[in-house]
DNA sequence: TTGAACTTTCAGAATTTTCTGAAAGAATAA
DNA sequence: TTATTCTTTCAGAAAATTCTGAAAGTTCAA
Protein backbone atom coordinates (compact mmCIF):
# COMPACT_ATOMS: atom_id res chain seq x y z
CA UNK A 1 0.00 0.00 0.00
CA UNK A 2 1.62 3.68 -0.88
CA UNK A 3 0.09 7.02 0.45
CA UNK A 4 -0.55 8.58 -2.78
CA UNK A 5 -1.74 12.16 -2.30
CA UNK A 6 -5.58 10.87 -2.49
CA UNK A 7 -4.94 8.57 0.32
CA UNK A 8 -3.08 10.65 2.30
CA UNK A 9 -5.25 13.97 2.26
CA UNK A 10 -8.40 11.11 3.10
CA UNK A 11 -6.32 10.03 6.24
CA UNK A 12 -5.15 13.23 7.52
CA UNK A 13 -8.40 14.84 7.15
CA UNK A 14 -9.48 11.56 9.16
CA UNK A 15 -7.16 12.19 11.63
CA UNK A 16 -8.35 15.53 12.10
CA UNK A 17 -12.28 14.53 12.72
CA UNK A 18 -10.99 11.31 14.62
CA UNK A 19 -10.47 13.33 17.57
CA UNK A 20 -13.84 14.89 17.39
CA UNK A 21 -15.25 11.27 17.98
CA UNK A 22 -13.18 10.24 21.31
CA UNK A 23 -9.40 9.28 20.04
CA UNK A 24 -6.86 10.89 18.95
CA UNK A 25 -5.05 11.79 15.27
CA UNK A 26 -3.09 8.89 14.92
CA UNK A 27 -5.20 6.51 15.98
CA UNK A 28 -8.23 7.94 13.46
CA UNK A 29 -5.29 8.11 11.06
CA UNK A 30 -4.20 4.27 11.72
CA UNK A 31 -8.14 3.66 11.26
CA UNK A 32 -8.79 5.58 7.98
CA UNK A 33 -5.95 3.66 6.65
CA UNK A 34 -7.35 0.27 7.73
CA UNK A 35 -10.73 1.32 6.48
CA UNK A 36 -9.45 2.19 2.57
CA UNK A 37 -6.80 -0.46 2.54
CA UNK A 38 -8.16 -3.74 0.46
CA UNK A 39 -5.46 -5.60 2.23
CA UNK A 40 -5.18 -6.12 5.64
CA UNK A 41 -1.97 -4.35 7.19
CA UNK A 42 1.02 -5.25 9.37
CA UNK A 43 1.95 -2.71 12.42
CA UNK A 44 5.46 -1.58 10.67
CA UNK A 45 3.75 -0.98 7.73
CA UNK A 46 0.99 1.57 9.01
CA UNK A 47 3.82 2.92 11.61
CA UNK A 48 6.00 3.82 7.57
CA UNK A 49 3.10 4.74 5.93
CA UNK A 50 2.01 7.49 8.64
CA UNK A 51 5.56 8.12 9.66
CA UNK A 52 4.72 7.12 13.66
CA UNK A 53 6.60 4.83 15.99
CA UNK A 54 6.41 1.32 16.40
CA UNK A 55 5.20 1.85 20.15
CA UNK A 56 2.64 4.45 18.89
CA UNK A 57 0.85 1.56 16.37
CA UNK A 58 0.98 -0.92 19.38
CA UNK A 59 -1.26 1.96 20.85
CA UNK A 60 -3.32 3.14 18.72
CA UNK A 61 -4.24 -0.48 17.27
CA UNK A 62 -4.88 -1.04 20.96
CA UNK A 63 -7.50 1.30 21.39
CA UNK A 64 -8.98 0.54 18.37
CA UNK A 65 -9.45 -3.15 19.34
CA UNK A 66 -11.39 -1.67 22.32
CA UNK A 67 -14.06 -0.11 20.18
CA UNK A 68 -14.07 -3.37 18.25
CA UNK A 69 -13.28 -1.42 15.21
CA UNK A 70 -10.54 -3.36 13.92
CA UNK A 71 -9.68 -7.02 13.57
CA UNK A 72 -6.69 -9.08 13.77
CA UNK A 73 -5.41 -11.43 10.53
CA UNK A 74 -3.42 -14.25 10.97
CA UNK A 75 -1.56 -15.19 7.42
CA UNK A 76 -0.17 -18.60 6.85
CA UNK A 77 3.11 -18.56 7.09
CA UNK A 78 3.75 -15.30 8.55
CA UNK A 79 4.58 -14.21 12.36
CA UNK A 80 3.63 -10.86 12.16
CA UNK A 81 0.02 -10.19 12.92
CA UNK A 82 -2.18 -8.10 10.24
CA UNK A 83 -4.89 -5.80 10.66
CA UNK A 84 -8.21 -5.19 8.77
CA UNK A 85 -11.49 -2.86 9.84
CA UNK A 86 -14.28 -4.57 10.83
CA UNK A 87 -17.41 -5.07 9.20
CA UNK A 88 -19.40 -2.13 7.06
CA UNK A 89 -19.78 1.20 7.23
CA UNK A 90 -22.58 1.20 9.17
CA UNK A 91 -21.43 -1.29 11.73
CA UNK A 92 -18.04 1.14 12.40
CA UNK A 93 -20.98 3.73 13.05
CA UNK A 94 -23.03 1.67 15.02
CA UNK A 95 -19.88 1.19 16.90
CA UNK A 96 -18.69 4.18 17.50
CA UNK A 97 -22.19 5.43 18.88
CA UNK A 98 -22.62 2.57 20.73
CA UNK A 99 -18.79 3.01 22.42
CA UNK A 100 -19.67 6.71 22.69
CA UNK A 101 -23.02 6.41 24.32
CA UNK A 102 -21.22 3.82 27.19
CA UNK A 103 -18.13 6.15 28.14
CA UNK A 104 -20.39 9.62 28.45
CA UNK A 105 -23.67 9.36 28.16
CA UNK A 106 -24.31 6.71 30.66
CA UNK A 107 -21.79 8.22 33.65
CA UNK A 108 -23.60 11.82 33.10
CA UNK A 109 -27.01 10.08 33.40
CA UNK A 110 -25.89 8.65 36.77
CA UNK A 111 -24.45 11.58 37.95
CA UNK A 112 -27.98 13.66 36.57
CA UNK A 113 -29.90 10.55 38.21
CA UNK A 114 -27.80 11.46 41.75
CA UNK A 115 -28.37 14.84 41.64
CA UNK A 116 -32.12 14.54 41.19
CA UNK A 117 -32.48 12.39 43.95
CA UNK A 118 -30.42 14.64 46.65
CA UNK A 119 -32.44 16.90 48.61
CA UNK A 120 -32.57 20.88 47.71
CA UNK A 121 -31.04 22.73 50.33
CA UNK A 122 -32.24 26.08 48.84
CA UNK A 123 -34.43 28.06 46.54
CA UNK A 124 -31.25 27.98 44.27
CA UNK A 125 -30.69 24.23 44.32
CA UNK A 126 -34.44 24.03 43.68
CA UNK A 127 -34.12 25.67 39.84
CA UNK A 128 -30.52 23.87 39.55
CA UNK A 129 -32.31 20.47 39.89
CA UNK A 130 -35.30 21.40 37.57
CA UNK A 131 -33.02 22.58 34.71
CA UNK A 132 -30.93 19.31 35.71
CA UNK A 133 -34.49 17.12 35.28
CA UNK A 134 -34.83 18.30 31.97
CA UNK A 135 -31.17 17.83 30.36
CA UNK A 136 -31.41 14.27 32.29
CA UNK A 137 -34.67 14.08 30.33
CA UNK A 138 -33.47 14.77 27.40
CA UNK A 139 -30.48 12.94 27.38
CA UNK A 140 -32.58 9.70 28.15
CA UNK A 141 -34.84 10.50 25.21
CA UNK A 142 -32.05 11.01 23.15
CA UNK A 143 -30.22 7.19 23.90
CA UNK A 144 -33.18 5.70 24.30
CA UNK A 145 -34.22 6.70 20.61
CA UNK A 146 -30.98 6.34 19.30
CA UNK A 147 -30.54 2.75 20.96
CA UNK A 148 -34.18 1.57 19.72
CA UNK A 149 -33.01 2.91 15.98
CA UNK A 150 -29.61 0.75 16.17
CA UNK A 151 -32.05 -2.09 17.07
CA UNK A 152 -33.89 -1.53 13.44
CA UNK A 153 -32.94 -3.57 10.34
CA UNK A 154 -30.44 -1.79 8.22
CA UNK A 155 -33.45 -1.67 5.55
CA UNK A 156 -35.56 -0.40 7.60
CA UNK A 157 -33.09 2.75 9.14
CA UNK A 158 -32.62 3.64 4.94
CA UNK A 159 -36.37 4.05 4.58
CA UNK A 160 -36.42 6.04 8.07
CA UNK A 161 -33.20 7.97 6.99
CA UNK A 162 -34.51 8.74 3.23
CA UNK A 163 -37.81 9.69 4.41
CA UNK A 164 -36.21 12.85 5.81
CA UNK A 165 -38.46 15.46 6.98
CA UNK A 166 -41.00 13.58 5.33
CA UNK A 167 -41.50 11.74 8.68
CA UNK A 168 -43.25 14.65 9.66
CA UNK A 169 -46.02 13.83 7.22
CA UNK A 170 -45.95 10.02 8.50
CA UNK A 171 -46.69 11.36 11.61
CA UNK A 172 -49.32 13.49 11.69
CA UNK A 173 -51.05 10.11 10.38
CA UNK A 174 -49.35 7.60 12.93
CA UNK A 175 -50.99 9.48 16.13
CA UNK A 176 -54.23 8.29 14.74
CA UNK A 177 -53.11 4.88 13.71
CA UNK A 178 -51.32 4.01 17.14
CA UNK A 179 -53.95 4.86 19.29
CA UNK A 180 -55.72 2.36 17.39
CA UNK A 181 -54.06 -0.35 16.67
CA UNK A 182 -52.21 -0.51 20.30
CA UNK A 183 -53.79 2.04 23.01
CA UNK A 184 -51.75 3.50 25.48
CA UNK A 185 -48.34 1.63 24.09
CA UNK A 186 -45.89 4.61 25.47
CA UNK A 187 -46.55 7.81 24.90
CA UNK B 1 -25.65 32.19 43.69
CA UNK B 2 -23.29 30.17 45.73
CA UNK B 3 -21.28 26.44 44.57
CA UNK B 4 -23.15 23.81 46.72
CA UNK B 5 -21.82 20.56 46.64
CA UNK B 6 -24.63 19.49 44.48
CA UNK B 7 -23.96 22.60 41.89
CA UNK B 8 -20.34 22.02 41.63
CA UNK B 9 -20.83 17.89 40.76
CA UNK B 10 -22.48 19.55 37.97
CA UNK B 11 -20.80 22.22 36.98
CA UNK B 12 -17.58 19.48 36.78
CA UNK B 13 -19.22 16.79 35.29
CA UNK B 14 -20.47 19.13 32.68
CA UNK B 15 -16.93 20.33 32.32
CA UNK B 16 -15.13 17.18 31.21
CA UNK B 17 -18.62 16.64 29.34
CA UNK B 18 -18.43 19.53 27.41
CA UNK B 19 -14.59 18.84 25.80
CA UNK B 20 -16.62 15.70 23.79
CA UNK B 21 -19.61 18.51 22.88
CA UNK B 22 -16.14 20.40 20.65
CA UNK B 23 -15.51 22.70 23.42
CA UNK B 24 -13.31 22.80 26.35
CA UNK B 25 -13.41 22.21 30.03
CA UNK B 26 -13.56 25.50 31.23
CA UNK B 27 -16.28 26.47 28.66
CA UNK B 28 -18.15 23.95 29.68
CA UNK B 29 -18.01 24.72 33.32
CA UNK B 30 -19.57 28.30 32.64
CA UNK B 31 -22.05 27.17 30.30
CA UNK B 32 -23.23 24.66 33.26
CA UNK B 33 -23.23 27.66 35.53
CA UNK B 34 -25.42 29.49 33.60
CA UNK B 35 -27.74 26.82 32.87
CA UNK B 36 -28.50 26.25 36.41
CA UNK B 37 -28.48 29.44 37.79
CA UNK B 38 -31.69 31.33 37.98
CA UNK B 39 -30.54 34.65 37.98
CA UNK B 40 -27.98 35.66 34.63
CA UNK B 41 -23.85 35.93 36.20
CA UNK B 42 -21.70 38.68 35.55
CA UNK B 43 -18.17 37.76 34.15
CA UNK B 44 -16.61 38.62 37.49
CA UNK B 45 -19.05 36.25 39.73
CA UNK B 46 -18.17 33.21 37.11
CA UNK B 47 -14.32 33.50 37.42
CA UNK B 48 -15.04 33.49 41.61
CA UNK B 49 -16.92 30.20 41.40
CA UNK B 50 -14.97 28.47 39.37
CA UNK B 51 -11.69 30.09 40.12
CA UNK B 52 -10.44 31.12 37.29
CA UNK B 53 -9.08 34.03 35.61
CA UNK B 54 -10.77 37.15 34.63
CA UNK B 55 -9.49 36.46 30.88
CA UNK B 56 -10.11 33.16 30.83
CA UNK B 57 -13.81 33.60 31.89
CA UNK B 58 -13.90 36.72 28.19
CA UNK B 59 -12.39 33.78 25.99
CA UNK B 60 -15.08 31.34 27.32
CA UNK B 61 -18.06 33.46 27.14
CA UNK B 62 -16.77 34.78 23.95
CA UNK B 63 -16.52 31.20 22.72
CA UNK B 64 -20.42 30.41 24.31
CA UNK B 65 -21.30 33.77 22.07
CA UNK B 66 -20.22 32.12 18.92
CA UNK B 67 -22.59 28.93 19.44
CA UNK B 68 -25.54 31.32 20.16
CA UNK B 69 -25.56 29.49 23.59
CA UNK B 70 -25.70 32.75 25.91
CA UNK B 71 -26.77 36.01 25.48
CA UNK B 72 -26.09 39.28 27.13
CA UNK B 73 -28.12 40.80 29.62
CA UNK B 74 -28.11 44.68 30.85
CA UNK B 75 -29.38 45.37 34.20
CA UNK B 76 -30.73 48.94 34.99
CA UNK B 77 -28.22 50.96 36.04
CA UNK B 78 -25.27 48.40 35.98
CA UNK B 79 -22.08 49.02 34.10
CA UNK B 80 -21.34 45.21 34.24
CA UNK B 81 -22.59 42.85 31.53
CA UNK B 82 -24.46 39.85 33.00
CA UNK B 83 -24.75 36.65 30.59
CA UNK B 84 -27.64 33.99 30.61
CA UNK B 85 -27.93 30.77 29.04
CA UNK B 86 -30.55 31.03 25.62
CA UNK B 87 -33.93 29.50 25.04
CA UNK B 88 -34.83 25.64 26.09
CA UNK B 89 -32.65 22.60 26.76
CA UNK B 90 -33.76 21.34 23.19
CA UNK B 91 -32.74 24.59 21.59
CA UNK B 92 -29.25 24.55 23.27
CA UNK B 93 -29.04 20.39 22.01
CA UNK B 94 -30.15 21.59 18.68
CA UNK B 95 -27.27 24.79 18.81
CA UNK B 96 -25.22 22.19 19.56
CA UNK B 97 -25.79 19.83 16.60
CA UNK B 98 -25.93 22.58 14.05
CA UNK B 99 -22.82 24.13 14.90
CA UNK B 100 -20.98 20.70 15.15
CA UNK B 101 -22.08 20.18 11.62
CA UNK B 102 -21.34 22.91 10.10
CA UNK B 103 -17.51 22.59 11.64
CA UNK B 104 -17.28 18.93 11.19
CA UNK B 105 -19.35 17.48 8.43
CA UNK B 106 -19.54 19.84 5.86
CA UNK B 107 -15.94 20.01 5.42
CA UNK B 108 -15.67 16.38 6.22
CA UNK B 109 -18.37 16.04 3.07
CA UNK B 110 -16.65 18.63 0.63
CA UNK B 111 -13.23 16.76 1.37
CA UNK B 112 -15.11 13.39 0.62
CA UNK B 113 -16.46 14.64 -2.63
CA UNK B 114 -13.34 16.61 -4.17
CA UNK B 115 -12.11 12.81 -3.84
CA UNK B 116 -14.53 10.92 -5.34
CA UNK B 117 -14.29 13.50 -8.58
CA UNK B 118 -10.60 12.51 -9.12
CA UNK B 119 -9.20 10.15 -11.26
CA UNK B 120 -8.59 6.85 -9.35
CA UNK B 121 -4.30 6.54 -10.51
CA UNK B 122 -4.31 2.32 -9.45
CA UNK B 123 -6.11 -0.39 -8.18
CA UNK B 124 -5.86 0.51 -4.75
CA UNK B 125 -7.35 4.28 -5.16
CA UNK B 126 -9.97 2.27 -6.78
CA UNK B 127 -11.01 0.39 -3.93
CA UNK B 128 -10.07 3.17 -1.71
CA UNK B 129 -12.81 5.48 -3.45
CA UNK B 130 -15.47 2.89 -3.68
CA UNK B 131 -14.74 2.83 0.77
CA UNK B 132 -14.86 6.83 0.78
CA UNK B 133 -18.09 6.78 -1.37
CA UNK B 134 -19.65 4.81 1.12
CA UNK B 135 -18.90 6.94 4.00
CA UNK B 136 -19.61 9.98 2.07
CA UNK B 137 -23.13 8.96 1.52
CA UNK B 138 -23.42 7.52 5.13
CA UNK B 139 -22.43 10.97 6.18
CA UNK B 140 -24.77 12.66 4.19
CA UNK B 141 -28.13 10.56 5.25
CA UNK B 142 -27.07 11.18 8.85
CA UNK B 143 -26.54 15.09 8.23
CA UNK B 144 -29.82 15.45 6.31
CA UNK B 145 -32.16 13.07 8.27
CA UNK B 146 -30.84 15.56 11.29
CA UNK B 147 -31.37 18.29 9.60
CA UNK B 148 -35.23 17.30 9.22
CA UNK B 149 -35.54 16.11 12.09
CA UNK B 150 -34.55 19.78 13.66
CA UNK B 151 -36.85 21.49 11.33
CA UNK B 152 -39.39 19.24 13.15
CA UNK B 153 -41.41 21.25 15.24
CA UNK B 154 -40.69 19.68 18.93
CA UNK B 155 -44.15 18.90 19.64
CA UNK B 156 -43.56 15.90 17.04
CA UNK B 157 -40.27 15.46 17.73
CA UNK B 158 -41.03 14.26 21.18
CA UNK B 159 -44.11 12.45 19.59
CA UNK B 160 -41.05 10.43 17.01
CA UNK B 161 -39.00 9.78 20.28
CA UNK B 162 -40.75 8.71 22.39
CA UNK B 163 -42.07 5.99 19.70
CA UNK B 164 -38.72 4.67 20.24
CA UNK B 165 -38.22 1.15 18.48
CA UNK B 166 -42.05 1.61 17.68
CA UNK B 167 -41.07 3.46 15.06
CA UNK B 168 -40.45 0.17 13.26
CA UNK B 169 -43.48 -0.74 13.15
CA UNK B 170 -45.00 2.58 11.82
CA UNK B 171 -42.41 1.93 8.96
CA UNK B 172 -43.85 -1.28 7.95
CA UNK B 173 -47.28 0.45 7.76
CA UNK B 174 -45.60 3.62 5.99
CA UNK B 175 -44.13 2.11 2.51
CA UNK B 176 -47.65 1.23 1.73
CA UNK B 177 -48.48 4.82 2.60
CA UNK B 178 -46.50 6.99 1.33
CA UNK B 179 -46.62 5.17 -2.08
CA UNK B 180 -50.33 5.66 -2.72
CA UNK B 181 -49.83 9.44 -1.63
CA UNK B 182 -47.50 10.42 -2.74
CA UNK B 183 -45.92 8.32 -5.18
CA UNK B 184 -42.34 8.63 -6.00
CA UNK B 185 -41.31 11.22 -3.44
CA UNK B 186 -37.93 10.43 -2.41
CA UNK B 187 -37.15 6.40 -1.49
C1' DT C 1 16.61 -23.77 25.48
C1' DT C 2 18.09 -20.54 22.45
C1' DG C 3 17.56 -17.04 19.19
C1' DA C 4 14.94 -14.63 15.77
C1' DA C 5 10.98 -11.95 14.78
C1' DC C 6 7.70 -9.88 16.32
C1' DT C 7 4.53 -7.01 20.07
C1' DT C 8 3.75 -4.23 24.21
C1' DT C 9 4.87 -1.10 27.81
C1' DC C 10 6.10 3.06 29.84
C1' DA C 11 9.33 7.02 31.41
C1' DG C 12 10.43 10.99 29.78
C1' DA C 13 10.49 14.21 25.53
C1' DA C 14 7.87 16.81 22.37
C1' DT C 15 3.83 18.91 21.14
C1' DT C 16 -0.59 20.92 21.70
C1' DT C 17 -3.96 23.05 24.37
C1' DT C 18 -5.42 25.91 27.89
C1' DC C 19 -4.86 29.53 31.27
C1' DT C 20 -3.07 33.67 33.50
C1' DG C 21 -2.44 38.37 34.26
C1' DA C 22 -0.83 42.65 32.65
C1' DA C 23 -1.81 45.97 29.30
C1' DA C 24 -4.83 48.01 26.12
C1' DG C 25 -9.59 49.14 24.88
C1' DA C 26 -14.44 50.72 25.71
C1' DA C 27 -18.21 52.87 27.98
C1' DT C 28 -19.95 56.10 31.15
C1' DA C 29 -20.34 59.74 34.50
C1' DA C 30 -18.90 64.01 36.12
C1' DT D 1 -11.50 66.15 29.60
C1' DT D 2 -10.28 62.66 33.32
C1' DA D 3 -11.37 59.05 36.46
C1' DT D 4 -13.64 54.88 37.09
C1' DT D 5 -15.28 50.49 36.09
C1' DC D 6 -15.72 47.28 33.35
C1' DT D 7 -14.17 44.07 28.98
C1' DT D 8 -10.92 42.08 25.69
C1' DT D 9 -6.55 40.62 23.97
C1' DC D 10 -2.51 38.11 23.75
C1' DA D 11 2.45 36.67 24.99
C1' DG D 12 4.27 33.59 27.67
C1' DA D 13 3.50 30.08 31.61
C1' DA D 14 1.32 25.96 33.00
C1' DA D 15 -0.97 21.84 32.19
C1' DA D 16 -2.52 18.10 29.53
C1' DT D 17 -1.94 15.10 25.84
C1' DT D 18 0.53 12.52 22.64
C1' DC D 19 4.68 10.34 20.90
C1' DT D 20 9.15 8.07 20.91
C1' DG D 21 12.31 4.50 21.52
C1' DA D 22 14.60 1.40 24.48
C1' DA D 23 13.65 -2.42 27.24
C1' DA D 24 10.82 -6.12 28.49
C1' DG D 25 7.51 -9.51 26.94
C1' DT D 26 5.73 -13.10 23.69
C1' DT D 27 5.71 -16.67 20.30
C1' DC D 28 7.58 -20.07 17.71
C1' DA D 29 10.93 -22.86 15.04
C1' DA D 30 14.75 -25.62 15.55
Amino acid sequence: MQLTPMIESFVYHFGEMGSRWGFNRTVGQIYALLVISEEPLCANEIGDLLGISRGNVSMGLKELGSWQLVQVIHKQGERREFYQSRGSIWDMANRVFEERRKREMDPTLTLLRDIMMDEAANQEEIYAQKRIAEIHDLLENITEWTQSLQSLSPDKLNTLMKLGSGVGKVLEFTDTFLSKKEPAKKA
